[in-house]
DNA sequence: CCAGCACGTGAGAGCGCTCTCACGACCGCA
DNA sequence: TGCGGTCGTGAGAGCGCTCTCACGTGCTGG
């Protein structure tokens, strides 16, 4: 253990009688309110700057009832929160927006009933002022019940309950796959597959309805074609691939809903020797950097991860009144997906 | 915007009276402070939870001084930090440890000087009991200053000045250079090059005092082997394997002080036509989940990424006194390195 | 039988800040 | 000259909790 110094934090009645002026003032001044003369903030914010002060977080907070922060949380297990990149994608973007608006990023994952639990506590207590909530299954009650707190949330994905008032910020899933689809029909693949995402999520569905839509847009049976459901993870691409090689050796194409799976399924395609792509044309869903470092390049739908998180962390602060954001923010925003083609379509 | 409901969050004061009992005795059995009757503690905990009561954080902070949550600083653009497994491996234990032990993590980058003052003012304001510094380069005086500031800090690596009395906690990479490099020369190689990590920072410094411990060893001239410097990044690593191609074509191994430059240097390698291994053998360090998927699959020095997060912050944990770790930690951990051999050497 | 000592409890101070309110100084306008 | 109004300021309350201190009760030991 080092010796710890005396070290007494100056408080704001030490900075206001070095600037001799009384508390009230010095605290207009730090927090940048108006009505304050020039002599006096320049008195102040001297002193201040003296003494190194800084404003003790836990008093402000304890009147102004915010924390100037906001959480972060995966409703997902560590495992696939560190190897998606979609997540890293999108918490990079909530990171960078946050700090951009002088707010601090709380980072957690819940996976199991424990540990929301402790995480419904935790924002309980008065923590952050708000939540950004990502990859929420099947019709998930966390946040509608910390909107019964009180506390401000925005999901990604769409909400599951279509009658839901929750905020959420989405890319335009049935877009990007229904151009995706396209694509492999413009190809003249006519025994096109697909792995789905998990069908507990909206995301999932939604990559799936994009599909059914295109198909039967160009006069196809919609649901006719191969459907293994995956998870997003490379392995669960690759094992759905198998499956769907096994019972439709015939297949020509498959949309992926996601790179990882993608990257899954190339696994499986190369091992039973099948081209790509000239015997299985694929595309996968994301745009994540793997995509294009992979051999074959893998074509996929570019979804804005980073800015994902950006307008979640936006729309939220606009909630919680942080930032004034002009008009309230909207209850669903949409961001657009792009068709990006490589080498595997 | 929705309508906020009324929301009054219960206060301990009313759940002291709904017990039946005073607020310090409702305060105790909340806190788990001995001396309180069962009779007490029952009546108060069931009166807490009708009213879903949380403490008030802020409250609690103000008069403890104490903040339950630590930070985790990554003094490194974002870029770098998304790209780089080694962080979020780091991370990711970090994150793991933390909520085991009931404390938050907040997540911050700060690459430039004025997000390092930010940061500063941030500790300063007391948000965190305690910081668990990444990726400092050179002589950064950031651990100390925030030390100066009585906040505890753990840095991972070896502290840059060689006299600091910093606590940190580092991967044995003398070590893991040292056998990565004797291998390379068992297998018969001679013309061993290295790329090495950033000099300004300890890991790279040590990773090269390894490489050339093992060649000393083996009687070889220590100070012969050609040497790029790299930057830890896969564009990085093949650049340097670019140069080390072009002025000594004749070399025969490459000891490569990351597995994302390592990887990078793969793909010069085989732009080049090298065989690997036969032509040139390569050995990476970290084991990040990549060189195990890459083709040919990367042999390399693991280092426990997610241990090294999860002993960082229980170093701090103990400094904090959060949580009574018996014995004071120690200033410097070294965690062991491992030789993993796959295809590459 | 009473000093001595736990033990459980409540009263009350106070952590460092923000915010409301009242007040004096000064302005322009009638 | 007088009056309403703005502007800058300070006094003081109070946010919800923890913690110290003192007190009453019931025990043991001399």
């Amino acid at each position: 253990m080092t010796v710890s110094p005396p070290e007494p934090r100056p408080t704001l009645e030490v900075v206001a009688a070095r600037a001799g002026v009384s508390r009230a003032t010095a605290s207009r001044v730090l927090r940048g309110a108006a009505n304050v003369s020039p002599r006096a903030r320049d008195a102040v914010l001297a002193a201040a700057a003296e003494l190194s002060y800084s404003v003790n977080h836990a008093a402000r907070s304890l009147v102004t009832r915010r924390s100037d922060s906001i959480a972060f949380l995966v409703a997902e297990n560590e495992d696939r929160m560190f190897h998606d990149p979609y997540f890293l994608g999108v918490l990079r973007g909530a990171q960078g927006e946050a700090a951009r608006c002088g707010v601090q990023l709380v980072f957690a994952i819940a996976a199991t009933a424990a540990e929301r639990r402790q995480f419904v506590q935790f924002v309980g207590s008065g923590h952050v002022d708000g939540v950004l909530l990502v990859s929420l299954h099947g019709d998930d009650s966390l946040a509608r019940d910390l909107e019964g707190l009180g506390v401000p949330t925005v999901l990604n994905g769409r909400p599951f309950a279509a009658e839901t008032d929750l905020f959420s910020v989405d890319s335009d899933n049935v877009g990007g796959a229904r151009i995706a689809t396209a694509r492999l029909i413009d190809r003249g693949c006519r025994a096109i597959a697909t792995i789905t995402g998990p069908l507990d999520m909206s995301a999932g569905r939604d990559r799936l309805a994009g599909f059914r839509a295109a198909l039967g847009s160009a006069g196809l049976d919609p649901d006719g074609p191969p459907l293994a459901e995956g998870d997003f993870t490379l392995d669960g691409g690759a094992a759905a691939m198998e499956m769907l090689l096994r019972e439709h050796p015939e297949l020509d194409a498959v949309f992926v809903a996601s790179d990882l799976m993608a990257l899954g399924a190339l696994r499986t395609l190369a091992e039973h020797g099948r081209r790509v792509p000239e015997d299985v044309a694929v595309i996968g869903f994301d745009d994540v950097r793997e995509a294009q470092l992979a051999a074959p390049a893998l074509s996929t739908v570019r979804q804005p991860l980073d800015e994902l998180g950006r307008t979640m962390t936006r729309v939220l602060l606009a909630r919680t009144g942080a930032v004034d954001a002009g008009p309230g923010p909207r209850q669903r925003t949409v961001l657009a997906t792009e068709l990006v083609l490589r080498q595997t379509a």
